[in-house]
RNA sequence: GGAGGGGUUCCCGAGUGGCCAAAGGGGGCAGACUGUAAAUCUGUUGGCGACGCCUUCGGAGGUUCGAAUCCUCCCCCCUCCA
């Protein structure tokens, strides 16, 4: 194990606050001399199990965590889904079944595991300790936090204040990610600053169940590809673990310059040194940034696939992008008809959800076969196979006769 | 329990009898521009083989030649008083 200094400087690196430093030290210190790893807590809602960048940034610090031999316990909320955080507009939450919590659990395990090691990463359900909790115990746990405090998280205060509905079961949430800390023993606890809130309550929850307090580590939040709001899925701005190569490599180019420093603090190995060049190449006007950024999509394909595999979608990313090619690798559709209207095309090939769309794609000039520019609506075409149809810029397919 | 305010398209939000498939903004999509992007500009943004028709303004009825708009009942949300 490595010694107390050592330790804290790799626990430093890129996050956001520790609450504290003092404690952290104190509990790192107590684990060498006991040879007990200490527990580390972090929870997933087991209904959107895309994992994205963003999520990396705090699983990546797990990791470190596992590597310094402390015990990761990975928390699906399978309970507190039901509830759903409240930061969102979301009130109503379906309720999963325990089948497809089960199937979300390991679509989850199969993405973190491409980070963390399988075989020191402890996998919980909170439902397991939730769902043994009688009423009076509930009701005891509900009388350790006042409604004022609860009103302090910013986005009960922000309802609250402009009028939008709370449910007293959305003030149960921190109360519950608090009790499995306490049902963990967790000595910390890591999250996004979003988390900071629930985070904290779970300090006062463990001690008001006479636990030392977790320490508490915020990860900062990954803004999204759309460069103004946090990465997280039902924005859209987000990019998986899950994106195949070439759409990993795509997002990422298509992320706003500012967004190139950020994204290889927060998700490459980069030493330090490394981001001082990085930040001073950014600075030089002669510099194109766009080097810079097919640097970082090629180093996080490679870290999620292989080489090889960033290589190729570099290439394809330069042919469509750059020199307005066709890609060497398309999806090929089977076309139900050799004579077909353009507007039948495109629904067909599920390039668009309507007619109308499709319509309305071809009148803005989005459409076009072979390079040639579809305008006219009404167009019926007759195929003879190898045709190459491309909507937008980005989307592409190859057509041939017969299903 | 009482009094008042409110529910409109993906989101926010205007509209209080026909000119309303519904202003404006956001987002999305497309086009132009560009060194990839972003930004910007322009267009578009319910459906239908389509210059006409069908469905939409919390729900169900009703008034009217005609309803997002008026009436009745119901559901939901918010505020204040208790």
């Amino acid at each position: 194990m490595l010694s107390l200094n050592e330790q804290m400087d790799i626990i430093n690196r890129g996050n956001k606050e520790i609450i504290s430093e003092d404690e952290l030290a104190g509990k790192i210190e107590s684990s060498i001399q006991t040879g007990i790893p200490l527990t580390v807590k972090w929870g997933a809602d087991p209904s959107a199990p895309d994992i994205h960048l963003g999520h990396t940034v705090s699983i990546r610090k797990l990791g470190q965590f596992q590597n310094l031999g402390h015990r990761v316990v990975f928390i699906i909320g399978d309970f507190t889904a039901m509830i759903g955080d409240p930061s969102g507009k979301t009130i109503a939450r379906k309720h999963l079944s325990r089948q497809q919590v089960m199937q979300n659990a390991e679509t989850y395990k199969q993405q973190i595991f491409r980070i963390l090691d399988p075989e020191k990463t402890v996998v919980e359900f909170n439902s397991r300790w939730c769902n043994a909790l009688s009423f009076e115990e509930i009701l005891n746990l509900t009388s350790k936090y006042t409604i004022a405090r609860m009103l302090e998280r910013d986005d009960f205060e922000n309802r609250y204040r402009t009028g939008q509905p709370i449910t007293i079961m959305e003030f149960l949430y921190p109360l519950i990610q608090g009790y499995d800390s306490v049902a963990l023993k967790a000595d910390i606890e890591l999250g996004g600053t979003d988390q900071k809130f629930n985070l904290l309550v779970a300090r006062d929850i463990q001690r008001e169940y006479g636990q030392i307090p977790q320490v508490v580590i915020t990860m900062p939040l990954l803004v999204g590809t759309d460069g103004t709001q946090k990465m997280s899925k039902s924005l859209g701005n987000y990019i998986a673990l899950d994106d195949p190569p070439e759409q990993m490599y795509g997002k990422t180019m298509s992320v706003p310059d500012e967004l190139i420093y950020p994204y290889f603090e927060l998700l490459t190995d980069v030493t330090g040194e490394e981001l001082e060049q990085i930040k001073k190449l950014l600075a030089d006007p002669k510099c194109n940034p766009m080097e810079l950024k097919k640097q970082l999509a090629k180093r996080l394909v490679t870290m999620y696939y292989d080489p090889q595999k960033a290589e190729t979608a570099e290439r394809e990313f330069d042919t469509i992008f750059r020199k307005k090619e066709t890609p060497e690798q398309m999806s090929v559709h089977r076309l139900s008809a050799n004579l077909l209207w353009v507007i039948k095309l495109l629904t067909e090939v599920k390039f668009a959800s309507s007619n109308s769309e499709a319509r309305r794609l071809v009148q803005q000039g989005a459409v076009s076969i072979d390079g040639t520019r579809i305008s006219d609506p009404e167009l019926t075409i007759k195929f003879k196979g190898g045709e190459v149809l491309k909507v937008g810029k980005k989307k592409f397919v190859s057509l041939e006769i017969g299903c």
